[in-house]
DNA sequence: TGGCTGGGTTCCGTTTGACAACCCAGGGAG
DNA sequence: CTCCCTGGGTTGTCAAACGGAACCCAGCCA
């Protein structure tokens, strides 16, 4: 990957080309970010995603169909049962997609320092995404390549 | 992220969202991809992807725009000029949210084991992203947080 | 009884995408 | 010299997806 190697497979049997007929337009992986941080009902998705809410209303059942959220009811004191979306495991497995997505977007389309970090909660140490080998290395990306699995 | 902590920002200041400005729908990360594995040509492409042509027209210049891609001539023997696209810095520097989608496709959306897998070249071992903290800590996921930036 | 709120659905006009046909420059075959 | 082939597009047409705004409905509350 840091240098050509031509490995070149059928793209519909690319993971990466899977994952983006999922998540593969604007609206996606923002409203799993935001379920991420806590923002789990419809209103408040659609006001801090200004989002159509027609649009928001099909992404979400889409996430939910494609098993990344999970619609489900709560109740408040004195109001009638309401629905909020969770992630499922699938869909917090993401969370490297969207850290690293954050961290090249922090490095190339930023006009400031970056808004917010990810840190190591028991440290407070700022967080990086980092290629290591089954062997312990730490790879260069330069000697990152793609090999045919067995 | 790991758990919530309710840091939420401005949806326009987020550096997720703004990235998926640019690679926010179903071909440009395709694309980004298969120039990382040596496809550079546009019937290449066209053939590869099966993309609408004036679709990938539209993607290949709006990549370029957006500085990912670097649309520069070449000539072979008995040719004359033709273009070929190649990634920039800022383009090179996608390669963990690539890695990271596939490894994401790998677990939740494969139908047999992955297609392909990356590999460190110098001692062929096996690859992943690993969150490792500025004290050397590596992270188990949930211990990761977002925090304000100073 | 009527209003408010969360969580939607419906309608309509605009944008983006797919598919197919066409174009154009230069090299090579006849 | 003419014709055709090839890479790299552009143009035209139609369908799907998106945005904005209006509407709906159930239940709590005054």
């Amino acid at each position: 990957m840091g240098g050509v190697r031509g490995v070149v497979i059928d793209n519909d049997r690319c993971s990466i080309a899977r994952a983006l007929g999922v998540l593969g337009e604007r609206w996606s992986l923002q409203i799993v970010r935001d379920v991420f941080n806590g923002v789990r009902r419809f209103d408040a998705l659609q006001q801090h995603l200004a989002i159509a809410r027609n649009v928001l209303t099909n992404r979400l059942h889409g996430l939910v169909e494609a098993g990344l959220l999970e619609r489900r009811p709560y109740q408040e004191f004195g109001s009638r049962v309401r629905y909020e979306y969770d992630l499922t495991p699938a869909g917090r497995d993401l969370w490297p997609v969207l850290m690293s997505l954050m961290a090249w977007g922090d490095r190339h389309l930023a006009d400031g320092p970056p808004p917010v970090e990810p840190e190591h909660v028991d440290c407070g140490g700022r967080v990086k995404l980092v290629p290591v080998c089954e062997h312990g290395h730490t790879v260069d990306p330069k000697q990152l390549g793609l090999r045919l699995s067995r």
